[in-house]
DNA sequence: CTCGCGTGTGAATACGTATGCATTCCATGA
DNA sequence: TCATGGAATGCATACGTATTCACACGCGAG
């Protein structure tokens, strides 16, 4: 079927391994071969079986990532760039999508068909990073991670970021708050939250769980709950959510019920999604830069491919900036 | 490093063949020697490595799909089903994105590393198509493809869709209309457009070129094509888009230049994404079937490598429907 | 003139799995 | 008792590349 290395000796009458190094410029062919060589995959529209280089060289330059749900708009903002800085190191990507992280197979992880992978949708009670460590298989977290200290990891500074949105509120003059959070097993639910409350707190404002709900990163999180958030006695003047996609649940939610943005509520995101600026929403967001939290995340991987990297784990920390737009109002 | 068929082989007092048939429960090994080989497995943590299969069985399980943008909101929701579908076939996904599909470096799809590809962004000049053939590379189009009766494609009734819109238009009354097309060198925008002219012509409405804009299915596009047609002496009272993402685009920028939507201007779209079904939109579209439409492409992928396949090539077509919601309205 | 060395190339082999073919063993029937 | 046949397993090898090692050759130095 397919042209091998052999076939392109054969032509240009040397041996298999000539060819080999010859198209891969080792300096000890000498330049008369090399063009020969050369030459000859050419005319035969030879193209290396990556099967066979792989087997020899026991490195696949390809790269696992995995996400839960693609059609959440948060994951191709991560993915696109993750894809081009991987192909700009000669890596290929392999994407994987499972519900849960616990979902994915294993053995897919582990036939060695990739060289690491990227964990996109840590849980903190997440198996899968023991299972990579035992294999030796190189992962690192981005957005994400398990909070440990020794991670490989990508990540943004969500408390902060938590922070800048408590004093904004406070600033305004709110006094009733209300947070939809991430899930509460994962770092970014939890840190934002943390951030939040900390720096309410030294506003003196409370936060009591009554006006707390805790989701997934969807729009169905936001869009769901904030009817009973409004429903209650007191109901809040403001809504910081997990974000950018849950307060777009939010202002959808609002729209339907006839709440208006921000007259009667204010509502801030996170993330700062090409979206979020969208004149159906301008919202009020933090920004970070999601792009270079990807390729940070790439590279920091393919260093640990070739470990390059300290043994005792590397977090990169993207800062926060407070992005105002439309959303957010003095407290009435 | 890793473990091999012959380290269970050894363990399990056998050879590696049988290990091999043994774990792929060839029927020739008998129950004790399987069960005796699968304890060993179990016992060394052994996952076969897909290399070596490969190389051996030349077959990758792998399949790429090709798209160009993943931020554009339509390309998850056809790249969610697709790896879910090809996941329950055995099957996994490379991700591969490129500005243009002529940009595609041709090594990586033809080095043999997967067994098929996806094509969700052909334009009917594109030279990707021809390559494929000559190396022997399975391939299907999803959603676009060249318009030549010999490919293998899933694709949707995009000419009965663009009717459907123009008879809608016509019998609200509208006779300024204006089109935002997908570009000319794609069998989606093309279609859509001759679907629309067609029924527009019958109603005897006319579409003078002068309200025709083309362009790339983006956010953009809508986005800034608008002003223009709302700035010409007679503006349009109705506009269809090429699709949903378009038609967002049309609606922010609507909304920024203070035309109200429907009293002012009819907008209509084309996918029904979930997005466009979301308070702030409401947007009126065509439906199709957007999962079912990847599903069928997947299938027929995997069909076509296992060569279960007609030769003169297959086009499922899926049909469309109208979907009423709040941005059209009778004309002024 | 010989020794040694560097340069360029080929032969042999490793990588891990799957498979065609040969072999062994045992049971069955004549 | 021996041929026959089927079941179970092992042997040898293929897949395509990269790499280690050995070899041939030419050249300069002694």
């Amino acid at each position: 079927m397919g042209i091998t290395s052999h076939d392109v000796a054969k032509l240009a009458g040397v041996s298999q391994p000539t060819v080999s190094r010859a198209l891969r410029d080792d300096p000890r062919v000498s330049r008369a071969t090399r063009e020969k060589v050369r030459r000859a995959a050419e005319a035969l529209n030879y193209v290396p079986s990556e099967a066979g280089r792989t087997l020899s060289t026991s490195a696949t330059r390809r790269v696992g990532v995995i996400v839960t749900d693609l059609t959440n708009p948060f994951y191709p903002h991560v993915i696109a760039p993750l894809h081009d800085e991987l192909s700009s190191l000669g890596y290929r990507m392999m994407l994987i999508t499972e519900r849960s992280d616990e979902a994915v197979a294993e053995e897919k992880l582990l036939d060695q068909s990739m060289d690491g992978v990227v964990l996109a949708t840590a849980t903190t009670d997440s198996r899968l990073p023991a299972q990579l460590d035992r294999r030796g298989m190189p992962y690192v977290f981005l957005n994400r991670d398990t909070g440990r200290s020794d991670d490989f990891a990508s990540v943004v500074d969500n408390e902060g970021g938590g922070r800048l949105v408590a004093r904004e509120l406070a600033a305004l003059g709110h006094r009733r708050v209300a947070g939809i959070f991430g899930s509460a097993n994962t770092t970014t639910g939890r840190e934002r939250e943390m951030g939040f409350r900390l720096a309410l707190a030294e506003a003196g404002v409370g936060l009591p769980e009554s006006r707390v709900v805790r989701g997934a990163f969807e729009y169905e999180t936001g869009y769901s709950a904030l009817p009973a958030l409004l429903d209650a006695d007191e109901p809040p003047t403001a809504v910081f959510c997990g974000n950018d996609v849950v307060a777009i649940g939010v202002l959808n939610a609002a729209l339907a019920a006839g709440v208006r943005v921000p007259e009667d509520l204010t509502v801030i995101g996170f993330d700062d999604l090409p979206m979020a600026a969208w004149e159906v929403f301008r919202l009020t967001t933090v920004r970070h830069d999601l792009r270079e939290l990807s390729r940070q995340a790439a590279r920091l991987l393919v260093r640990r491919i070739a470990k390059e990297v300290d043994p005792a784990g590397e977090r990169l920390v993207l800062p926060t900036e407070f992005v105002p737009r439309a959303t957010h109002a003095r407290a009435r």
